[in-house]
DNA sequence: CCTATTTCAGAACATAAGTTTTTATGTTAA
DNA sequence: TTAACATAAAAACTTATGTTCTGAAATAGG
């Protein structure tokens, strides 16, 4: 199927839509869409929620207030549970992405993963890696798995973070002690030994909250 | 807090708003609840509706079409994601819970785990049980993780699945692998080694499809 | 039994919110 | 240019839906 380009003012009201339920757990009405995109009349509002159906992206149950369901790519409808960004894949020997992102980046842009209102309440903004390969199994995380992380500068000792390893270049996913002036990285698997490394060397770019694992 | 016993209708006012908003994405109206519940007047929902806010069940938007929230223990409106079951533990040596459940079970008896629609959808009726110990690290699975589990006695090969051992009375999280009368259980670590087991003595209870961890 | 409180009914009301109608302005293709 | 279509705007219309009022019935406590 061809995606035709979507004009830039329905694709700010699909985005708006996603956004709203999501935040408020009912789907908006179209004067809150007018308001909140700035659009004169109702009407058009309708309009381009008329197209937006018939492109399959919503479904608009008639005469029904906030009649409005988002659907995913297989035209399902989706829940409103938040969803975070899989900002891309996290291996050893390859740069961690960027674990922020710019207000503008559309929803469009990222594969997202849902999660739950309480973890997204208890953290705050979140982001998602895939892990790439199995150089994570000594932290119990398996090829394809993703991993749910707080963006963080800082740990607290015994949590499990995502390290960058400056001399050897190397991103990683371990138990993190702060030990004077070293820092001790520690696997998950208790049978394999930490590493050591001075503490200038480590630089900590967030902490894992979340592990996911679709088999399937 | 003293919970007072609720007023039967009342309960079967909350059961479907709950059931309405899983199943629908948006909550009901005050004359949905009418009809479903076989109420007279929807000033007697109102009234019903306004006890349920009083004792914290739920918030009302005032002048808002279908404006209830539902609110979990924690006072935080829920997601209308839908949640699975959290049936027990489950621990090498230990009996599995029964993989089943009787409809009448309340949704209040549980701890409950939201999943993605998108993983329901594709497989039907799931259950979860929590890892007790970490006897399944060969898996890749820690103490605490979460397994999302789809009851079933066969399995394709590959698959991880729940598997009962008859002559050692252990469960044991492997790759199940039948290879004629014998049947090999693979940890999912590739440096252990794997279990021949006689294809009588294994019983599959069902297979893993998702895996949740939960750090923090 | 009496009184207070809770619960239920019926009806009407007010507004929130989907929908339609009409008209105008661009945009593309023959 | 013209026809066909996509987009936008304003206003009005209709229905969906929250809310209120009055009073009766049921229930609990003394």
């Amino acid at each position: 199927m061809v995606t035709k380009k979507m004009p830039p003012r329905r694709q700010r009201i699909l985005g708006f839509l996603q956004e709203f339920y999501s935040e408020n757990g009912i789907p908006p009405t179209v004067r809150d869409i007018q308001k909140a995109c700035e659009i004169s009349s109702t009407s058009v509002v309708d309009y381009n929620l008329e197209r937006l159906a018939q492109a399959g992206y919503i479904n608009r149950r008639p005469d029904v207030a906030r009649g409005i369901e988002i659907l995913d790519q297989e035209g399902e409808p989706i829940s409103n549970a938040p969803r975070v960004h899989i900002l891309g894949l996290i291996a050893a020997g390859s740069p961690i992405p960027a674990l922020s992102m710019e207000e503008s980046a559309s929803s469009q842009e990222f594969d997202t993963v849902e999660v739950s209102p309480e973890l997204q309440r208890q953290h705050g903004q979140l982001f998602a890696l895939k892990v790439n390969g199995t150089s994570m199994v000594d932290a119990l995380i398996d090829d394809g798995d993703i991993v749910i992380i707080k963006p963080t500068q800082v740990a607290d000792n015994g949590e499990m973070v995502v390290a960058w390893l400056k001399d050897k270049e190397e991103a990683t996913l371990k138990r993190f002690y702060s030990e004077g002036s070293q820092v001790r990285l520690q696997p998950a698997n208790s049978t394999m030994k930490p590493i050591y490394s001075p503490a200038e060397n480590v630089e900590v770019r967030g902490k894992v909250v979340y592990v996911i694992r679709n088999l399937g």
